[in-house]
DNA sequence: ACCTGAACACCGTTCAAGT
DNA sequence: ACCTGAACACCGTTCAAGT
């Protein structure tokens, strides 16, 4: 990434494995995982199907590919001031925020998992351990934090593509949802908001962990 | 389901829909969801993949009857005894445990959301107001409670099966994960342990509710 | 009402052949 | 080294035709 672009020299003409990928993210995040074909993704550098076969072995590596694109892109959250806990529920918003960026690859990620590693998970553990968690444990916690952001955001990609969902406002993340029968009067029906959702979710995990930590220091 | 078999009078040779969505569940459960087409589907009964438009519109169709027949198998959960926390916890690990059961269906679910639905919702809010939260918030935080559950098993199944993990004790939950560069020296390598996990974070969920409980009653 | 035969426009992938 | 032509075994789906 850093390097000189040493494997780029015989790039004259021929397409490099690189370009294939970004093509491939780009129409899969325009179109759909499913619409996307060998046969298309070749048509859009005019060669046939065939020729993508000297650079990929095969489908599975043009996504595995596309994947490791947009794992790249993942960088560093800027985390502004604050206690660490307000800092942690900034991060995880970060998290949430590039895996929405690329529909496509939370499809493909439930096949080829997102490997949240390198620098993201660096910023993580060290919020955790900022907090008050022992250097092993905020490697797990963070591990368990990491699967409820991603689990979230599959489960949000699910729904608000889901024909049991309509959109109310799909820019503030606000939907509809058809319920089969769970006609309890008592509870007023109100659209579900994602983003409302998600900060629930995110700042009871946290309430969690704090008094965890509270709850250990008492024994100690 | 509790009726009598007033539907399946017509059923003396030819196919129901019912008939087909049951071994499209079993055969996506034995070979996987990408395996099953339609054509080995109609194979299964012996007639030719045209005999299924008859039944069911498209293969979409039969993918919504597959996920709804597997919803149809979540019942409330027994819980024993116990404070409310604990029973929520039982809970939580029953919805792990039935959505875990058709791999297939939670493949299809993220195209096909499941519908946490009916009976069990019910329980979920009730222990939820028992645990001491009014209705409507009862409601609200039982929905995160499933974005999490159901989130966690999409994540751990895209884990497990996937080809960065390979199983140290797949019976037991047990993986190895291969990270890249992220090896620091200071938190030794312990296997992922998908049971463990869950716990971690059912427990640090539910530690926050009952956290937020706290407060919010000191705040009347 | 229920199913088949034949066909259409697609797939991913292989392989010999071109330059 | 890089790409094409032709082909294979598949898809989902349609539609006329059978019984």
């Amino acid at each position: 990434v850093a390097g000189r672009a040493k494997a780029e020299e015989t790039s004259t003409e021929g397409l490099t494995p690189d370009q294939v990928a970004r093509a491939a993210l780009a129409l899969m995040d325009e179109h759909g995982v499913e619409w996307l074909s060998m046969r298309k993704l070749a048509a859009q550098f005019g060669v046939s199907a065939q020729a993508l076969y000297w650079h990929f072995p095969n489908k599975d590596a043009v996504c595995r590919a596309v994947v490791d694109l947009a794992a790249a892109e993942l960088t560093a959250a800027p985390l502004g001031d604050g206690p660490p806990a307000v800092r942690l529920e900034r991060y995880l918003l970060h998290l949430r925020r590039h895996w929405r960026s690329h529909p496509s690859v939370i499809t493909l990620g439930q096949r080829y998992p997102p490997t949240a590693a390198g620098e993201v998970t660096e910023q993580g553990v060290a919020l955790l351990e900022e907090l008050g968690f022992p250097p092993d444990v905020a490697f797990e916690r963070h591990r368990a934090l990491i699967w409820v952001v991603l689990g979230f955001v599959y489960v949000e990609h699910g729904v608000t593509t889901s024909v049991h969902h309509t959109a109310v406002d799909a820019a503030a993340g606000r939907y509809d949802v058809a319920l089969k029968g769970t006609g309890r009067d008592d509870v007023p029906h109100r659209p579900l908001d994602t983003d409302e959702l998600f900060t629930v979710v995110v700042r009871t995990t946290l309430a969690g962990l704090v008094h965890e930590l509270g709850t250990s220091d008492r024994s100690r």
